[in-house]
DNA sequence: AATGAATGAGAATTCATTCAT
DNA sequence: AATGAATGAATTCTCATTCAT
C-alpha cells in the first residue's frame, strides 16, 4: 500500500468516524476530538489530512452522495432494461436499509439543517438534487412513453416523487415505529400504482420484471 | 398592560428573535448573544425568561408548530365544507408565502436536523407529525367517502401527501429557482389530480367550490 | 407593630434565610435570590434593607455572634456562682444541640472559611475570639485560684479548651457519626478532668454543683 | 522531559496556583482565569489537565493532605523510638512554618468551609481525619503503656489534642498577634505537660530525647 | 415598602486550530 | 505522518444590583 492509499484509507477512516459521530451526537456536538477518538487517532490528524472542519464535513456530504449515487445506480442497472422496473428499483433503493437506516436519514437531516449556511453544502446539495430530479424525471418520461399516456408531466411526477421519497425519510427520522422503510416504500408504490395504474397496479413491477 | 402581559409580549419578542437569528446565521451559530442583539434586550434577560437556551429553542419551535396550526386551520375554515375544497385548502396554505417562505422552510429544516438528538423537540414533532398526518388522512377519507372510490387507502394517500408537501419544502430550501412555491404547489395539486381525476382534474377544487 | 419593628422583623427574617440557605446550599451558591425565595418575599427587598449581600452576610453573623452570646451567658448564669460549674456550663453550652447543631456548625465553618479576605468579617470574628478567650481565661483563673493551684497557667488552659471545641465542630461536621455532640462534650470534660482532678475527676460538677 | 513528566509538571504547577490563588483571593474568588493567570499559562489548559474546576480544587485537596502528610510522617521518623518524643514531633510538625504558615491555614480553613456541601471533599477529609486520629491516637496509647497509668483514655486524649491543633490553627488564621504558631505550640504542649507530666513535663521531650 | 423585570459584567466550559516534538 | 499539549476566542449561564411601577 503506497502513501496515496494510506492517506486515502485514513481519509474514509476520518469520514465514517464524521457520519458516526453526527448520528450519535448530532451536527452541533461533533467535535473533532469525538471524530479523533471515533477514528482513534489522535487530534491533530484531522487538521493534517482535512485542512479544517468545514473541509472534513464537506468530504463527508461528497462521500454519502457518493455512496449514495453508487448505490441507486447499482439497483437500477440491476432492474434490467424495462422503464417501469427501473424506477421501481429507484424508489426501493431509497428505502433499502443501506440507505435509509435511520442513522442516516439522520445524517442526511443533520446536513440539510445547515446546508443553507454553508455555501459548499448548498452547491452541492443543489446539484445533486437537479442531478436526481433530471435522471429520474427521464425514466418517469421513458415509462410515460412506454405506457402511451402523452398527457401526464414527466416533470411534476418525478418532483412529487423525489420529494415524497425525502418526506418519507422524515417520517423514518421522526417515529420509526409510525412509518418504517417498509410502510414509506409501500406509500411510494401506492403513488405510483396511482399514477401508472397498469405498469404498477396490484403487482409489484420488479415481480412482473423477474 | 400588567406584568402578565409584559411577560408574555418580552416572550414573544425573544421566540420572533430566535426565528429571525436561526433564519440569518443557522441553528449552529445563534447564540443567546445574537438573539438579545437582535430582540435590543440584555443577554440576561434571555435566561430569565427562558431557563435555558435549550428552553427558548423548544419555545420557538411550539410557536411554529401553534402558528402553523394556525394558519392551517383557518384556511380549511375558509375552504367552506367540501371535503375536496378543504383538501386542497390545507395543501395551498402549506405554500402559502406566510408558511412557506424561504426563511420558514429553512427554519423548520433547521430544527428537524437537530431534532434527533433533542428528546423535547423529537416529542414534540413526532405528536404533531402524527396529529397532522391523522388530520390529512380523515379528509382524504371524506375525499374518498364522497367520490364512492372506497379502494383507495386515505391513509397511504395522507402520508404520501404529506411527505411531499415536506419534501418540497426542501426543494424550495435548496434551489428557489428550480422549484418556487408555485410550482411545489402545482406539483401537488397534480399529485391529486392524479388521485381524484373527478375531484381535482383540470379545474381547482377552490374553483368549483366558488 | 411600629414600623421599626416591622422593619426588624422581616431584616430578622431575611437573617434567618441566609443563614437557612448557607447550610442548605453552601456559602458560594448563596444567592440573594435562594435567600428571597427562602424567605418568601421578593428579590428586591433584599438589597432594601440590606444595602448589599455583603452587609446581609455580616449582620448574619452577627446575629449569630450575639446568639451564641446570649446563649452561652444564660447557660453560665444558670449554672450559679460556683467556678467549676461556670467553667462547665460554657463548654457544655458548646455541644448544646441549639449551637452545635451539624447545621450550625457547618455555617460557622463556612463563615470561617471566608473570613480571611473580608475585613468586615475578620474584625468581628478576631473581637469575638479575643472577647471569649478573656472570658474563659478569667473563669479559668477562678477555677485555679479555688483550687490553690496557682502553678497553672489560665491563659493558655483556656486557650487550648476554646481551640479544642472549635477543632471538635470541625470533627460534627466532617463527620458526626465518628464524633457527634456527646463525644466532643466528654472529649472537652476528659481534658477538664486531666487538668483539674478535683474539680473535674470524676464526677461532673454539673451533678456536683446541682 | 517525557510527556508524562511533562503533563506532570505542569499539573503541579496549576496545584501550586490554585492554591496561591486561594490564599490571596479566597475559595469564592478564585476564577479558573486566575489560576492560568498566575501559572502564565492559557485559561483553556486547566479544563485540558483537569476537566473541571472542581478536579481542580479536588486535586489541590489530595495535594495539600498528602503534602501535609508527608511532611509529619518525616518529622515523626526523625524523632526517633520514644513514643514521647514522636507525639511531640507530630505537635511540632503541625506548627512547622511549612506547615501552619497564616496562608496554609488560609487554605485548610478555605476547603474545609466549603467541605459540606462537596461530597468529594467530605469523602476526602473523613477519611484524613479519621486516619490521623487512629495515627495520633497509636502514639498516645504507645505513651501511655510506656508510662504506666493505663486509666488513660488514648482515642479521648488525641482526639481533644487533634482537635486542639485545628482550633489553633483558626488562632493563627483570626489573630496572629494574638496566637503565633508559637503560642500554638505552647499551648498544646501545655496540654500534654497536664496529661503526661513525666514525660512532657518541664523539659521538652525533644530536648530529653536529644 | 414591595415587586420583579432588566441589566451587564463575569464565570466556567468548549473547541477549532496551531505547533513543537 | 503522527501526536497531543497549548492557545484563546466564543458561548452559555449566573447573579448582584438597579429601577420603573
Amino acid at each position: 500500500m503506497g502513501r496515496k492509499e494510506i492517506k486515502d484509507a485514513r481519509r474514509a477512516q476520518l469520514i465514517e468516524a464524521t457520519i458516526d459521530s453526527i448520528a450519535r451526537y448530532g451536527f452541533a456536538r461533533t467535535t473533532l476530538a469525538d471524530v479523533a477518538r471515533q477514528a482513534k487517532v489522535s487530534q491533530g490528524i484531522v487538521s493534517f489530512h482535512f485542512r479544517s472542519k468545514q473541509e472534513l464535513l464537506l468530504a463527508t456530504l461528497r462521500h454519502m452522495v457518493g455512496a449514495y449515487e453508487a448505490y441507486s445506480d447499482a439497483a437500477v442497472r440491476r432492474a434490467g432494461p424495462s422503464p417501469a422496473a427501473r424506477l421501481d428499483a429507484m424508489v426501493a433503493a431509497d428505502f433499502d436499509p443501506a440507505v435509509a437506516s435511520r442513522k442516516h436519514v439522520t445524517v442526511w437531516y443533520a446536513f440539510w439543517g445547515e446546508t443553507r449556511w454553508r455555501k459548499d453544502f448548498l452547491d452541492l446539495c443543489t446539484r445533486w438534487a437537479a442531478a436526481y430530479q433530471e435522471r429520474t424525471r427521464a425514466v418517469v418520461q421513458e415509462v410515460i412513453d412506454a405506457s402511451g399516456r402523452a398527457e401526464l408531466d414527466a416533470a411534476a411526477i418525478a418532483r412529487g416523487l423525489n420529494a415524497m421519497i425525502d418526506g418519507l425519510w422524515l417520517n423514518i427520522l421522526l417515529d420509526p415505529k409510525a412509518c418504517d422503510r417498509k410502510e414509506a416504500l409501500r406509500t411510494c408504490r401506492a403513488y405510483l400504482a396511482q399514477t401508472f395504474p397498469t405498469e404498477f397496479g396490484r403487482q409489484r413491477p420488479v415481480a412482473s420484471a423477474a
